[in-house]
DNA sequence: GCACGTTATTGGTCAGTGACCTAGGAGGAT
DNA sequence: ATCCTCCTAGGTCACTGACCAATAACGTGC
């Protein structure tokens, strides 16, 4: 908060912010499970037991940054009308998730209750009561669309180590597999997108229909 | 191939499909995170080479297991009517998942191209295809399926170790999400046969709509 | 300014992890 | 017997996260 970042030649005090923003960096860079809390330490020009001090464990570590990654989805200026505001909603949910490297992966591996994580459930359930749905149908609602959401963008994220289309594409025969050969080519690389609003229609066409 | 299995105090040479088999036992008994490829030979009373050279990495034990547990749904006796079909064999590989701890995680983490996999892909997407859908919507519907199977379940299968209901309920604050307390009450631990059948309907009616 | 408790950092250790290389035993075929 | 392939063991490597203890840096209260 106060400047520290220019005291130059001093170690800089850390704390668990830096901390996370340098393990993001090193997630852009080398992957998730490259992920150590060593490698974030040297980073920072510490040692490992100096990151455990400020975020406990790695695992917190994890939530932590999840929560940060979560928390580049803006939650102001939306549209007004109710739907509207859940499909835009759910896209900047899916932006930051591709904003980072391997970062579906990483918001999906930590079932967190962090305050960014906390804030978007709630401008996204508040959405669906405005468009007058019951309790029930906006909880499940919102859940559904974070499901499809992390479950699109960590197979999209991951189709880079493993080229998605070669490997199922020759461990599809034609013959046993006659249906999903011809529906192959429906799922490359491409069209993450436009499946990802696909999806993203059902489940609000049907929350629509829910509504009074 | 030829038997080998009654050769009694020999230690009965073992293929991958026995090497498999142990895992997901110890799987069963320890979790996903405490499945290591030494914790699997000492389960075979083996060294972790020997493991190693038949499945060859970590990695592709993984794979198969998450094979192995999708195999599990049987594909066989289904409904006649397309969306019934669909809903069964959504219902199956959701109960295939159930079946085994961290099931789900286990099958999310592998992005695989095995047999049963295919097997179980090929059968939803004849379903959908019998339905009238084209191939696009048919493939694109199918993921999505998977993706509300696979994300539901797994954090279905995560609450054991980290109590939802308290966790969220007391970081969610009255004040500070209201839309978000008003509804947490429907996210329960028992909710999720519901949530997945509420999922289900959405992208299953939306399917219909594109039917002819 | 100085003692003091808290906060932050270091050092070293521990029980593991998966991957790899080399070597050697078991089995069946010839 | 011989050979060759399949399987297993031994040992090593770099690395992982957690933990314990000691110590340095800091910010107060006095």
């Amino acid at each position: 908060m106060t400047n520290r970042q220019v005291s130059e030649g001093r170690a800089p005090r850390l704390d668990p912010a830096t901390v996370v923003r340098a393990a993001l960096d090193l997630l852009e860079e080398k992957g998730l499970d490259a992920l150590s809390t060593r490698a974030v330490a040297d980073r920072l020009g510490v040692r490992m037991n100096t990151v455990l001090w400020h975020v406990k464990t790695k695992a917190r570590m994890l939530e932590l940054m999840a929560d940060a990654v979560v928390g580049e989805a803006p939650l102001d200026g939306l549209p007004a009308d109710w739907d509207d505001r859940v499909r835009e909603l759910a896209r900047r949910y899916r932006r930051a998730l591709l904003a980072h490297r391997d970062g579906a992966a990483l918001v999906v591996g930590t079932y967190t209750a962090e305050p960014h994580t906390l804030a978007f459930a709630e401008a996204l359930v508040t959405a669906l009561l405005d468009g007058g749905l019951d309790d029930r149908d906006a909880a499940w609602t919102t859940w559904t669309v974070i499901y499809l959401a992390l479950g699109l963008t960590q197979e999209e994220q991951a189709v880079p180590r493993a080229p998605l289309n070669d490997g199922l594409a020759n461990a599809v025969s034609r013959t046993a597999h006659p249906a999903l050969h011809r529906v192959l080519h429906h799922l490359d690389a491409q069209s993450f997108d436009e499946r990802f609003e696909f999806g993203l229609s059902a489940i609000i066409g049907r929350a629509a229909d829910l509504a009074p």
